[in-house]
DNA sequence: GTCAACATTTTGTCCAGGACAAAATATGAA
DNA sequence: TTCATATTTTGTCCTGGACAAAATGTTGAC
C-alpha cells in the first residue's frame, strides 16, 4: 500500500488489481510489444505510471470485447477510446424519454448524487413494477454504465455506487415478495468461479420470485462440484447461472457442458448473461437467456412441463 | 477450467484461487520447506494433489491467525485442524439458549436448509430488533461461522448461503428505515482494496441507520484516493471502513495512516474489524471499534461536538 | 454458399532459481 | 516494562526460456 495517496507509479501488484492483467501478461507484453514501460524504482522493480495504467484499462476493455492484443496495443489513448465508442454504438434507440432519464441518472452517478439517484430509481420501480424495472430499466442501464465505464467516463468508486443502489432496490424489492415457502419451481441460483458480478443474479430473482419461483441465491463464485451437489441435495428444480461480458465464453460453454452432464436430468440448467450471445446452439440440454425478458416465459413452459397445474 | 468435474490434480492457478496464496509463493514453500510437493503432469506443470490443497487451506487459515509458515508447514492435517479448534475455542460463553439456537443455524447450513435459515433468522430480527439483531445475532454467528470454516466443516457453498441470507436480510431492514433525506451525520461506508467483506458493512450500516445516521455504501474494495475524494466531495461527516479477520493488520493500519492524513480535518474516520484488536492506540485521530456494540455511542458522541442539538 | 479438418500464428501461463526488502522475532539498553 | 537495533523469516519481484491453448487462416468436401 502507497503511504502517500499521490504516487508517481503503481507497482506491479497493484497494476494486476487494478487492470486484471495477470503479472506474467504484464512482463511479455513489456518484452513482446514494448508496452507498457514501466520505469524502474530504487530496487529496480517495475513502477507503472498512471497514464500507462489508464491506457492498460482501456486495452483490457477492448480484449474483453473480443479483439487481440497486437492489433490495439500500438494504438494510442485516443484512438482505443474512440473504438470503444463505436462498440458501445449499437445499443440505445430506445424511448427518448426513457433515454433522457438513463442520463439524468448517469449524471448522478458520475456526481455521486446518491440520494438523486436512490430516489430517482426507486420512483422507476414504483411506476413499472419490479418486472419491468428491472427488464426496462436495470438492463439497459448496466449496458449504459458498463459502455460509460469501458469508456474510462467513470472512476471504480461511482461503478460501485451504481452496483450497490441498483442491488439495495432490487433486493429490497424481491424480500417484499414473501415468497411461498415452497414455491415451483424452486431455483438454486449462483455464478461460475471466475464470476463475481452478482447483479445478474439478482435481475433474475427479481424477475422470477413475483412469478412464485422459489429462489436461492449462493452468491457468486461457487465451485462447480459445489454447485452440483448444492443442486442435486437440495431438491431444486432449475439451476440457473449467470456470466457477465467480461467472463471468457470458452470457460462458460465448457463449465456449463461439465456441469450439465453431472447434474441428474430432472434438473434443468439455465443460462444467461452478455458471455452466452449466440451459444445457445452450442449448449444442448441447456436453456440459455438471449434476453432477461425471456424468463417468464421460460418459467411457464416449465411449469407445463413439470407440474400439471400452473401456480 | 477441468472438463471432468472429478480430477486427481489441480494447477497451479487453480490452488491460488482456492487457498488464496500465490503462485510465487507456492512455488517458493515448495522449494524452501518441501511442501507443497505436486506432481506433475505430462507437461511438466504442478498438479496439486487434493490432500495437499486441503493442508493448504489449514496452514492459510493458521498463518491468518498470525502463526508462521516454517512452524506449522511440517505439521500433519490432525495436528493443523487441532490448533485451529484452540484457536476458535476462546469464544462463545454466552446465554445457552442463544448458543442452542446458534448450533441449530450452524445445522440449517450445513444442511443447506435455507427456508429454515431464513425463517429462524427473520424470528430472531423480529424479536430482537434490528439493532440488538445485529450485535447479539450476527456478530457472534460471524464467529461461529468462521470458526467452523476455519476448521474445514463448511465448504464453499455454505459460506455463501449464511453470507447471502444475512445479507439480504440487514438490506431489507436497512431499507425498511427509510432513512432522512438529510439526516446527521452522514457516513460513507466502504473497504479497502484488498477488503472483499462486504458483512461488517452491513453491520454498521444495520446499526448506525435506525439511529437517524444517513449511510452511503461504496461496497467492497475502493481505491484509497477514490475513497478520499468521494468523501471530501460528498459532503459526508465520517468515513467508516471496516477489515475481516484475514485483513493484514499492518496493511489496514499503514492505509487508514495514510486516508488520515488525505482526508480534511473535519471529516471523523471510523474503522473497526477483527483485524484492528488492539491497534487503537497506534491510529490517533481515528475513532476504533473493539466492537459494534460501541458505536451508537460513538454516533452520540459525534453528534455532541459537532451538532448543537440531538437528532 | 456452409462446414469440417488441418496448419499457422498469437497469446497467456508456467517454469527455474536468484535476489532482496519488509515483516516478524530476538536481543540488548534505558 | 518500553524502546531501539540486529537477525531471521518470508513474500514478492526479477529474467528469459518454453510451450499448450486459443484464435485465425487455409484448404477441400459437400
Amino acid at each position: 500500500m502507497n503511504t502517500d495517496l499521490q504516487s508517481t507509479g503503481l507497482p506491479i501488484a497493484a497494476v494486476e488489481r487494478d487492470t486484471g492483467l495477470a503479472k506474467d501478461t504484464l512482463r511479455v507484453w513489456e518484452r513482446r510489444y514494448g508496452f507498457p514501460q514501466p520505469t524502474r524504482d530504487l530496487n529496480g522493480e517495475r513502477s507503472y505510471p498512471l497514464e500507462q495504467v489508464d491506457k492498460l484499462r482501456l486495452i483490457r476493455r477492448l480484449i474483453d470485447q473480443g479483439l487481440r492484443p497486437s492489433k490495439i496495443i500500438g494504438l494510442d489513448v485516443k484512438a482505443l477510446a474512440g473504438m470503444l465508442d463505436e462498440i458501445g454504438k449499437p445499443r440505445d434507440g430506445g424511448d427518448p424519454e426513457r433515454s433522457a432519464q438513463f442520463a439524468a441518472i448517469l449524471k448522478f452517478v458520475r456526481l455521486h448524487l446518491h440520494e438523486d439517484l436512490r430516489r430517482t430509481l426507486q420512483q422507476l420501480l414504483m411506476k413499472l413494477g419490479l418486472q419491468r424495472f428491472v427488464s426496462e430499466v436495470v438492463a439497459p442501464l448496466n449496458h449504459v454504465v458498463g459502455d460509460a465505464w469501458l469508456r474510462g467516463e467513470l472512476e471504480v468508486p461511482e461503478e460501485h455506487l451504481y452496483t450497490e443502489q441498483i442491488q439495495n432496490i432490487l433486493r429490497a424489492a424481491i424480500s417484499a415478495h414473501t415468497t411461498l415457502r415452497s414455491g415451483r419451481p424452486a431455483v438454486l441460483l449462483t455464478t461460475f468461479p471466475d464470476e463475481q458480478h452478482a447483479l445478474g443474479l439478482l435481475m433474475v430473482e427479481a424477475t422470477i420470485t413475483p412469478e412464485g419461483a422459489c429462489c436461492v441465491s449462493l452468491g457468486t463464485q461457487t465451485p462447480l462440484e459445489d454447485i452440483r451437489t448444492a443442486a442435486s441435495g437440495g431438491r431444486f428444480d432449475i439451476v440457473a447461472v449467470s456470466f457477465s461480458s467480461a467472463y471468457p465464453a470458452r470457460q462458460a460453454i465448457d463449465g456449463l457442458r461439465s456441469l450439465r452432464s453431472g447434474l441428474p436430468e430432472e434438473i434443468s440448467l439455465w443460462a444467461g448473461g452478455a458471455a452466452l450471445h449466440g451459444a445457445a446452439r452450442k449448449l444442448p440440454g441447456i436453456t440459455v437467456f438471449e434476453s432477461i425478458d425471456a424468463l417468464p416465459g421460460a418459467l411457464d413452459a416449465w411449469r407445463r412441463t413439470y407440474c400439471a397445474t400452473q401456480a
